[in-house]
DNA sequence: CACTCGTGGGT
DNA sequence: TACCCAAGAGT
């Protein structure tokens, strides 16, 4: 594609500079940490609920410290009903990873980060670019599809993300760091305000003369299977969990079985807790959130 | 690679 | 109202 830099990088930069939303982990004044809480945050959860969670939790543990120094279950109940629970916990092992291995300070690498408990390829990026202004391709699920779309052609990007949505995010990747950390902010913003999933509002977008979908007609890409919940696992997890949650110490048993009908499958779903270490069972039969990490 | 893992708001 | 799906990671 010729010059796809300038017909899409450019405008979007643009873009952002006037419509960037104000968020609090964009502000100076958030540090590594704090992107680095944001970002699990938001890992699968809508910015909206994020936005109170973040300044509660940052407010208790100011620094990676504070919150290795608490035991994980404090974690999982600070966390509320933000969702995936797991990443309480994974968060908490990554605040006692960056205690032990990084003297308390976020790492600015991104293999460093990489190798942190509940960081992957996209939250790696992400802390790499927006708190340490860092030259990465950041793709997550906004920029795919904006990508998928503007150049793709397509409606939605591929079920999990391809070499080739890889290669094509680093292609656009301007050269300046700086400049870098501002796309990939900015290309995700687009994503999240106008290339939206459902109804994307391509009257107010600034590549839209240029978009492949758009040009193409707006084709609908293939039917995509949606996640069910009522009735699975997740839901019983979910249930069980907020039980702990909002208990003050352990809990007995008979308050655990009141939450689901089926017994078999309360049972797996609590068995499933206790593998994630996101319950402890007690010698007296009753249960509680972890109090030492699962080694 | 396919599957699991929460929760709640938008359409 | 019933879906759809949201700054993913781990197995």
């Amino acid at each position: 594609m010729p010059d796809a830099y300038a017909a899409i990088v450019e405008p979007v930069l643009d873009w952002y500079a006037e419509h960037a939303r104000d968020l609090p982990w964009r502000r100076p004044d958030a540090d590594p940490w704090a992107v680095l809480v944001s970002e699990f945050m938001l890992q699968q959860t809508p910015v909206s609920r994020v936005l109170p969670a973040y300044e509660a939790w940052l407010a208790r543990w100011p620094t990676p410290k504070h919150l290795a120094a608490e035991e994980p279950g404090e974690a999982v109940r600070q966390w509320g009903r933000l969702g995936y629970p797991r990443r309480a916990l994974r968060l908490h092992a990554a605040a006692v990873a960056i205690t032990e291995r990084h003297s308390g300070e976020v790492p600015a690498a991104y293999e460093a980060l990489r190798a942190l408990p509940g960081v992957g390829a996209y939250t790696a990026a992400a802390v790499a670019s927006f708190a340490f202004r860092q030259r990465h391709a950041v793709l997550d699920t906004n920029v795919r599809r904006v990508l998928a779309r503007a150049v793709r052609g397509e409606e939605h990007p591929p079920p999990s993300t391809t070499a080739g949505e890889w290669r094509l995010a680093e292609s656009l990747l301007p050269a300046e760091p700086e400049r870098a950390a501002r796309w990939a902010a900015a290309s995700m913003e687009l994503g999240a305000l106008v290339c939206t999933a459902r109804a994307p509002r391509c009257a107010d977008c600034p590549i839209a003369a240029r978009c492949a979908w758009r040009l193409a007609g707006k084709p609908p890409g293939p039917p995509r299977r949606g996640q069910s919940y009522a009735g699975t696992d997740r839901q019983v997890r979910g249930l069980l969990l907020a039980v702990l949650r909002e208990a003050d110490g352990p809990v007995p048993q008979a308050a655990l079985d009141a939450v689901w009908p089926d017994a078999a499958q309360r049972a797996r779903a609590l068995d499933g807790l206790v593998a994630d270490g996101l319950v402890e069972p007690l010698d007296d039969g009753r249960y509680r959130l972890p109090a030492s990490p699962p080694r």
